[in-house]
DNA sequence: ATCGATGCAAAGCGTTTGCAGGGGT
DNA sequence: ACCCCTGCAAACGCTTTGCATCGAT
């Protein structure tokens, strides 16, 4: 690792944790499978935002007969059960976040790569920005449930330096 | 127009204007042609930031003989001369802004329709927030650009009701 | 035993490209 | 006159779908 020590993830889930994931995804009506649990390990323990590509070639050794089909229908499943999120691609494909809580990110420019900022989401940001905006958007019959802050710039990315 | 009535579009450019388009064109290597001209005035005049279809079917009404292809080629040639921009699209397609100052964006999850803030954008934003993070970013050699912030939430469009 | 999930292949959508002819400079 | 741009069609990359079989409950 270079120049991303300071994007720590979060530790990794204790043994038995996995039970909540199991909980999640069927109370969002999917069943767990070992897919999709494989599928979700890796997410969490990637650095930085891996696509669907990735994901399935990082399953692919611990499951060899997993399908790229099998792997986008298990990241539909995590994200409807708030185990993942998708993040839109500027120009490339989606990439996948394991982490369910929203924060910031960081994004490049040149490679498509997007990490995690160590920046607390604040779901009062806008309301302290311009509270009158925000009371104005509520008149209007605006339901907003979230807001998106991300850094574009540029920087040195291991697998595609300049 | 219903309930968008707050978010008034810059009064349209005056006669001779257009002149400052074909510069900044051809100081981008482009062109000045009869297409791309077409498209940005639609894009200035539209409300909300249409996709290239939507694009194309506008101005299929004033050229038409033009191409699809030629719609993306001229959006491509607009925002690389930086008089569009390009917003992702959080699953549907991609969304052109005629805009070229930066700006904050409302998008629906419902529609995928996305509207400009009346919110100025403050490039000093991130460094007031957090200017520590920025400072660290800096040391470490992340060159930043600019930052994106958009609201998302859930509003009643004309073409998609619920 | 049921019914959703898987793996494969084929189709889908939005976007880009190759190319012959037309148009801007 | 040059070379870029256009329009058409075909290809492309990413993602989704249809379907027979497998596997979780």
């Amino acid at each position: 690792m270079n120049n991303m020590s300071m994007f720590h993830r979060e530790p990794a889930r204790l043994r038995g944790e996995d039970a909540d994931d199991r909980r999640a995804l069927e109370e969002a009506g999917w069943r767990y499978t070992r897919q999709r649990a494989a599928v979700l390990a890796y997410l969490r323990t990637a650095c930085g935002h891996p696509t669907a590509e990735q994901v399935f070639a990082a399953v692919r050794q611990r499951l060899p007969n997993i399908s790229l089909a099998t792997v986008y229908k298990a990241l539909e499943a995590l994200v409807d059960a708030r185990l993942a999120n998708r993040i839109a691609g500027d120009h490339g494909p989606t990439r996948y976040d394991g982490r369910s809580e929203p924060h910031y990110h960081l994004r490049c420019q040149h490679s498509g790569e997007v990490l995690d900022l160590p920046l607390p989401y604040d779901p009062t940001l806008l309301d302290k920005l311009n509270p009158q905006l925000m009371e104005m958007l509520r008149q209007q019959g605006f339901e907003i449930m979230e807001h998106r802050l991300e850094l574009v710039g540029r920087f040195v990315c291991p697998d595609k330096p300049y």
